[in-house]
DNA sequence: CTAGGGTTAG
């Protein structure tokens, strides 16, 4: 039971009443005296007393009648400044501290780390400046938190400085507490080098030593290093502690090393800090990273209160492992349990949502991020944009775009990404050329997404321009991808021997490369370039059935249909099964999907009377069926017939049967390429029903209105 | 009376 003292300002209270009885008020000191031997070791007792019970208010009292009996020197006021910062008032320790006439350096050290504690490095570092000035030396605890203050405020030529002191004092690597310091210093600077001198240096290392370098080398992307500096520690017979594991999980998980991941599980286990919760999330975020979501979801259960990090970390493994769905339930459960998301969360929330084009999920994520705060996020901002350029909302997109504070070469290429796949080809030049004055340099991935909008809106000259100032940047890596893009603008705007030229020049091509040049071929009928192509291809990737059926329909777009045969018996032979074409609608949070002659659907007849009575409309108005889409020997009532149950007619008819909403826009989504007659009779049905709709194939975004397509007929 | 290291992101 621990004793309870009496309040100290009811005793000091009474102390002061008594002080004109003399009597009374030596017998009061008497009895203090009586067990203490001085009035130092008086106020000492009352001091402890006040820390004892924090009260700020009684360090007042003790100090006024401290500076009253001009008993304020060295030891008790050093005592004082300690009892206000115990009783968590900084600046008023701070005003004690300035008014003392002696300071011993402990109490220097005691506001220095004070100061760094509470996140204010510029007044520890002024301090430190102030007690050097002062002719006061520093000692091995000033370096330990002060280091930390120049590495929180990122003065590395001051940082450097101190360092300097720290040598000539000799202070440098006698004590690991100073050494370490100095190493999280350096490694938070990004100095690998500089901090790896200073561990090598330090004879007596101690396991947070060991994980300030392992924690380094691992958020620096040397993986491999932390792993080594980690089997040294072990080798070394220091035991790797929870803040250890948490680290070394963390590159195990991105070397994709599931056995040493395995290992440290095990050491985890037998250290018994496998149950810390930053150690658990980094075991389950390395499961996670090596491919087995399914054992990170079997330690997310070992958690009895899951935190906002480790909720972030599942959400984040499960959208990495293409389990999107799992990840918005999961998000969904997270939010229930009322732990508040981050950015983190909500951009991989979000991010779940765009793969799924999930807009309506989507929406209700945004609106959680305009609640938490976190609307001008980068991370949540960029997400977002991503979110409204994948659901075809390029308007929204912008608008996110716009209310940002900050704009970063990401936002920056998620906002072109988002114009390019929806066909806005000349607002992403124009965000393009406007880097430069905001001062961004483009990046690989602004360079892809700019010629993928030159690329979808025809803007020929504009993306060569573009690529050829590119070549010549070697802050660019130019890859596969660029090419593909540039062959598939050259190609499709009929320069296809400049593309075929593109195409030689790449180190590597891939089989998209080849692909893409051969849809080229395709849609302006070289079959010679095909041919060479398709041989090339398949010398590439014998077994890739893609290229056989790209090549079957070079012939059968261009009528060769012996040549079309042939290729079929091959293709029979390769066992392969083509990739069926596929569209599908969402309708209240449930997806309807179509195939070609679909009647599988429970309103099957119902679509069906739809549809033909949309086609006899447009037909009024002027469609009429392109049958050079039906890549099979039909006659022509045949091919019209394939034509007419397109799995996205189908969808659109369906959807139209389900919202007589004349505002909602309709989308579909489907899993290849739109086909030309189908565009050409959404085009006219857009005319007809007076509504929008917007459907997303296999490469971009089609916003049909009024009869046209913002596509412009080119894609 | 004073000191050092960790987990989630496009």
């Amino acid at each position: 039971m621990a004793v309870r003292l009496p309040r100290l300002s009811n005793l000091l209270i009474s102390f002061e009443m008594n002080l004109p009885r003399r009597l009374s008020q030596l017998n009061y000191l008497n009895n203090f005296m009586s067990s203490s031997q001085s009035f130092t070791e008086f106020y000492s007792s009352l001091i402890q007393q006040c820390i004892h019970t924090r009260s700020l208010m009684d360090v007042g009292i003790v100090q006024t009648h401290m500076i009253k009996s001009g008993c304020i020197h060295l030891s008790v006021g050093n005592k004082l400044v300690d009892a206000g910062l115990k009783c968590g008032s900084i600046s008023y320790a701070r005003k004690l501290f300035d008014e003392l006439p002696e300071r011993h350096v402990v109490i220097w050290n005691s506001m220095i780390s004070s100061y760094v504690g509470r996140k204010k490095s510029k007044e520890a570092i002024g301090l430190y400046e102030k007690m050097v000035l002062d002719g006061v030396f520093p000692d091995e605890f000033t370096f330990s938190s002060v280091f930390k203050a120049f590495c929180n405020l990122g003065l590395v030529n001051e940082g450097r400085r101190a360092h300097g002191l720290a040598v000539v004092l000799g202070l440098e690597v006698s004590n690991v507490f100073v050494a370490s310091a100095l190493v999280d210093m350096y490694v938070k600077f990004g100095r690998m080098k500089d901090g790896r001198l200073v561990a090598n240096r330090v004879v007596d290392k101690d396991v947070v030593l060991f994980t300030t370098l392992v924690v380094g080398y691992s958020q620096h992307g040397d993986d491999g290093e932390a792993l080594a500096v980690f089997r040294n520690m072990i080798k070394g017979g220091i035991k790797a502690n929870e803040y250890t594991f948490a680290s070394i999980l963390i590159s195990c998980g991105n070397l994709d090393d599931l056995s040493n991941g395995k290992v440290v599980h095990g050491l985890a286990i037998k250290s018994g800090s496998e149950l810390a919760v930053a150690s658990q999330t980094s075991l389950l975020t390395m499961y996670a990273r090596c491919g087995l979501i399914d054992d990170s979801l079997r330690v997310f259960k070992g958690f009895l209160n899951p935190n906002q990090v480790t909720w972030t970390s599942l959400i984040v493994g499960l959208v990495r492992n293409g389990r999107e769905e799992l990840a918005l339930t999961k998000f969904r459960k997270m939010i229930r349990s009322s732990i508040v998301p981050n950015s983190f969360t909500l951009s991989s929330a979000l991010q779940a949502s765009s793969s799924l084009a999930m807009i309506d999920e989507g929406k209700q994520i945004h609106a959680m991020v305009t609640k938490f705060g976190l609307d001008r996020d980068i991370y949540a901002g960029a997400a977002l944009i991503n979110l409204y350029g994948k659901c075809g909302s390029t308007e929204m997109a912008r608008s996110v775009f716009d209310d940002l504070i900050e704009i970063d070469v990401v936002s920056m290429n998620s906002m072109i990404y988002g114009y390019a796949q929806n066909g806005f080809g000349h607002e992403a030049l124009q965000l393009f050329n406007g880097m430069k004055d905001l001062g961004l340099g483009p990046n690989e991935v602004t360079i892809l997404s700019v010629l993928l909008a030159c690329n979808n809106s025809g803007l020929v000259q504009e993306g060569c321009q573009i690529f050829a100032t590119v070549t010549n940047n070697h802050n660019i890596e130019l890859t596969v991808d660029h090419y593909a893009c540039m062959v598939d603008l050259l190609g499709r705007s009929g320069r296809l021997q400049e593309a075929e030229a593109l195409v030689k020049q790449v180190r590597n091509p891939d089989v998209v490369l080849w692909r893409t040049l051969i849809s080229a071929c395709k849609l302006h009928g070289e079959i010679e370039m095909a041919e060479r192509a398709s041989n090339k291809m398949l010398e590439l990737a014998p077994g890739d059935g893609g290229s056989h059926i790209l090549l079957t329909n070079v012939y059968a777009s261009t009528g060769n249909w012996s040549q079309v045969i042939g290729m079929k018996s091959t293709l029979r032979d390769m066992k392969f099964k083509k990739n069926p074409a596929m569209s599908w609608v969402d309708v209240d949070r449930e997806v309807h999907t179509f195939m070609a002659g679909d009647l599988s659907h429970p309103r099957s007849r119902e679509i069906n009377e739809m549809l033909e009575n949309l086609t006899d409309r447009v037909k009024i108005l002027g469609y009429i069926p392109d049958t050079r889409f039906v890549l099979q020997d039909l006659d022509e009532e045949h091919k019209e017939r394939s034509l007419h149950s397109h799995s996205e007619k189908l969808a659109i008819s369906f959807a139209l049967l389900m919202s007589s909403n004349k505002d909602t826009v309709i989308r579909i989504y489907k899993n290849l390429r739109v086909c030309g007659d189908c565009h050409s009779w959404i085009k006219f049905v857009t005319k007809v029903i007076g509504r929008e709709i917007i459907a997303r194939d296999a490469k971009r975004f089609h916003h049909f209105k009024d009869g046209f397509c913002s596509c412009g007929d080119y894609w």
